[in-house]
DNA sequence: CAAGAACTGAGAATCGATTATCATATCTCT
DNA sequence: AGAGATATGATAATCGATTCTCAGTTCTTG
């Protein structure tokens, strides 16, 4: 069976996204819609197993997820709604922080501040 | 009455740290002096009531803590033991990223790979 | 030493996030 | 339509992290 209507209305919302969404995010998104929170997990534990969706850790708790077609970026967080923006672009030169001995894999960068409508809110 | 003896114990173990610990590394680290679980996060509690400690959100999960003191710096996760350690430099130029109608406030960078020890023991 | 306040360790209680369960509903295939 | 597999939502169960409780201990001050 190919993957159900409300998974995919799951992973639908997902793709629309403008940054990774928490199981919870996702949920509330898709509320009226009745789908439960026990399909959204399904739906995300799914994406990940098949190689479709990231999970993505960060600050503020929980995990989030988005696409893996997204490729290398970054995120940014809005301290008043805990939103996570994708960001376009990345950082280079980070090697000459990695101390000796130390073998660097990847790397992860957070900006913090206020958002869009958070900031004109204010 | 002063800070008691047990947490002073926890505040020098984290002040002795490499970097950032939770609670639970940092009472690992005091397994047999007979200090409680919970005598670690009455510790790490007060500490940042009182303003000397930071609570520090990071990839991994849990809350880590370190002395306020350290001044801004980053940290490198290392994916087999993961720990965290301090990293002592910083990076510029992070500014273009920012997406227009957004205000940072500021940023954290992790690098991620093994580290020292798990890379020579692999 | 005496009295009261602060501290302690162990385990219970709580919290939020995630997962498991189950009866029902929906889909596929014929 | 009928059979069997899969999906669903609600809720219960579980998990790890943190906080609370409590009886006993240690400290401070006199």
């Amino acid at each position: 069976m190919q993957r159900a209507k409300q998974q995919l209305a799951v992973i639908r919302a997902l793709g629309e996204a403008d940054g990774p969404l928490s199981a919870r995010e996702l949920w509330s998104r898709l509320c009226g819609t009745g789908v439960g929170l026990a399909t959204v997990y399904r739906a995300l534990q799914r994406g990940v197993e098949e190689g479709t969706l990231e999970p993505v850790e960060m600050l503020g708790g929980g995990v989030r997820y988005e696409p893996k077609d997204r490729g290398h970026h970054h995120h940014f967080l809005c301290s008043t709604c805990d939103h996570a923006f994708d960001l376009y672009g990345c950082v280079e030169g980070l090697e000459f922080l990695v101390p000796a001995g130390f073998h660097m894999t990847g790397h992860e960068v957070v900006l913090l501040g206020t958002c869009d409508t958070c900031g004109t809110a204010a």
